[in-house]
DNA sequence: CGCCTCATTGAATTTCGTCAAATGTGGTGG
DNA sequence: CCACCACATTTGACGAAATTCAATGAGGCG
C-alpha cells in the first residue's frame, strides 16, 4: 500500500472505452499480438510478473482481487475496445480471466515505458485509459459503498448497455457469481433483484436469462441515483 | 460515463503518497502556488472547471461524490504529500473540501498537458501518482464491496497507520461522517465498531476520540482480511 | 453557564445474506 | 433421440448484520 514505485514504468488495472486506442502497435514479435483464450481460462493471476497489457478484441474479461477467505472483488469488466492489465508494480494485483472465449491483443508493458519519453499519441491514449480507469472506479466505489442492491443492478445494467451501445438487447456474458463479485452482493440477491425488476415490468429476461430488454428506461434510470 | 474525452489533457482525483513529486515546480505566476483553506471550506465542487491540482502540503482533503438524495461517497482522504485534483475532463466530477485547515500547492491543470510532450520526470511522477490512485480504488472497492463493518474499520485504521508513518498514535482529523462516507457505514456503525475494537483492548480512543493508539496491531490485521 | 455540535448508546426495523430445496438448462452417452 | 447428470439459477424460510429512529452524554465556544 506503499511501496516506493516512484518512477518505475507503470499500468493498472483500467479499461479504455471509447477512448480512440486504435493506434496501439500490437507488438508482433516476441508476443504474439494477437491472442485467444477460452471461457474461464486464465488471463493472468495475481502475484505473476507484469509482462503485457492488452486490449480486447472480442470476448468478456474480468479482473478481481481476492480475500484470503475465497471472497472475490471483481473491479470491473472489459469489453472489445478495453484495454486493460496496466499496473504500477512488476507484480500483479489483480487477476484477470476470460469470462466467455475471448481475443485479445497483448502489448509489451516496455512500451508503455517507452512512452513517456515521445511525443506519441500512445501516451496520451494511454493516459487516457487511465484517467477513464479512475472515472469508473469512481463510481462504482458510489455504488458499493452507498447504493441498495436495487440501485446496484440498475447501475449495472445501464452501464452495460451504455457500453455495448446496443439499444434494447443487453447481453450478460457473465454468470450471476460474477455479477454478485462486481456489485458486491450474493448471486441470490442479484436473481431476486432481477426477478423483481422483471415482475415490475422494467425489464425482460430473455434467452436462458443471460439477456435482458429493458421494457422502462426511465424507470431504470430513476432506481439509479 | 462514455464521453469521448479522447485525448483531452486530464486528470483525476488522486494521491501520491510516497511518489516523489518534490520536482513539481509550483505555478507561481497566476495560481499562487500556495493556497490555505479553513476547516470545512470547499476546494472544489462537482461540476466546476477543472483548472489546477493539487499536492497536500499539511492538513487534510477530502474528495467525494454525491447523490442526488445527498448520500455521499467520500473516495479518498488526503494527506499531506498526496497529490489530488488530477481529473479526465474539463469539469469537476468529484468535490473537494479541508477537513481541517489546510495547505496546498496548485498546479496549472496545463503543466500536466505539456507533461507528455517532453522527457520530463513529472510525467512520470504524474503517471505514478495515478497508478497509486488506481490501486488504492482496487483495495477500497474490495473494502467496500466484500468486507464487513469491523473489517473496514481495521483497514481504514490500518491504512491510516501506514500512510502517517506514526507508529502508535494514528490521528483521526475528520470526522464520524466522513469516516462513515468513506467506509460505506453509517456513523453509528463506525462509532460501535470503534468502541468494540477498544473492548476487546485491540485500541484505545484517545484525545474526544480523535485519535488511537493501536494496542493489538496484530489482531488488528487480523480483522482486516 | 448554557447552547450547539458531535459522538455514543439503545431498541426496533430493514435489508441482505445464509441455508436449503426446487426448477431449469445444457451436455453426455447410451 | 432420449435419459440422465452436472451445474447454474431461481425461489423460499430464516437469521444476522447494519440501518434507522431516538435519546443521552461530552466538549467547545460564545
Amino acid at each position: 500500500m506503499q511501496l516506493a514505485l516512484a518512477t518505475a514504468g507503470l499500468v493498472p488495472a483500467l479499461n479504455a472505452g471509447p477512448v480512440p486506442v486504435a493506434r496501439l502497435r500490437p507488438d508482433g514479435a516476441e508476443t504474439g499480438a494477437r491472442r485467444r483464450f477460452e471461457a474461464e481460462e486464465e488471463i493472468y493471476a495475481e502475484g505473476d510478473r507484469v509482462i503485457h497489457f492488452y486490449k480486447v478484441v472480442s470476448g468478456a474479461v474480468r479482473t478481481y482481487r481476492l480475500l484470503s477467505d475465497g471472497r472475490r472483488q471483481i473491479d470491473g469488466f472489459h469489453l472489445p475496445g478495453d484495454i486493460f492489465g496496466l499496473e504500477a508494480g512488476t507484480e500483479r494485483r489483480t487477476g484477470a480471466d476470460a469470462v466467455i472465449d475471448t481475443t485479445l491483443t497483448a502489448y509489451r508493458r516496455n512500451d508503455r515505458d517507452a512512452l513517456t519519453d515521445e511525443v506519441g499519441a500512445l501516451a496520451q491514449e494511454v493516459v487516457a485509459a487511465m484517467l477513464r480507469a479512475l472515472e469508473r472506479a469512481q463510481d462504482h466505489m458510489m455504488l458499493l459503498g452507498r447504493k441498495s442492491a436495487k440501485e446496484r443492478v440498475a447501475s449495472f445494467l445501464l452501464a452495460l448497455a451504455e457500453r455495448a451501445g446496443t439499444e434494447g438487447l443487453i447481453a450478460l456474458p457473465m454468470s450471476r457469481a460474477d455479477i454478485a463479485d462486481h456489485l458486491g452482493l450474493t448471486i441470490e440477491s442479484v436473481s431476486r433483484t432481477l426477478t423483481q425488476l422483471e415482475r415490475d415490468g422494467v425489464i425482460a429476461l430473455q434467452a436462458q436469462r443471460r439477456s435482458v430488454v429493458v421494457q422502462d428506461m426511465p424507470a431504470l434510470r430513476r432506481l439509479d441515483g
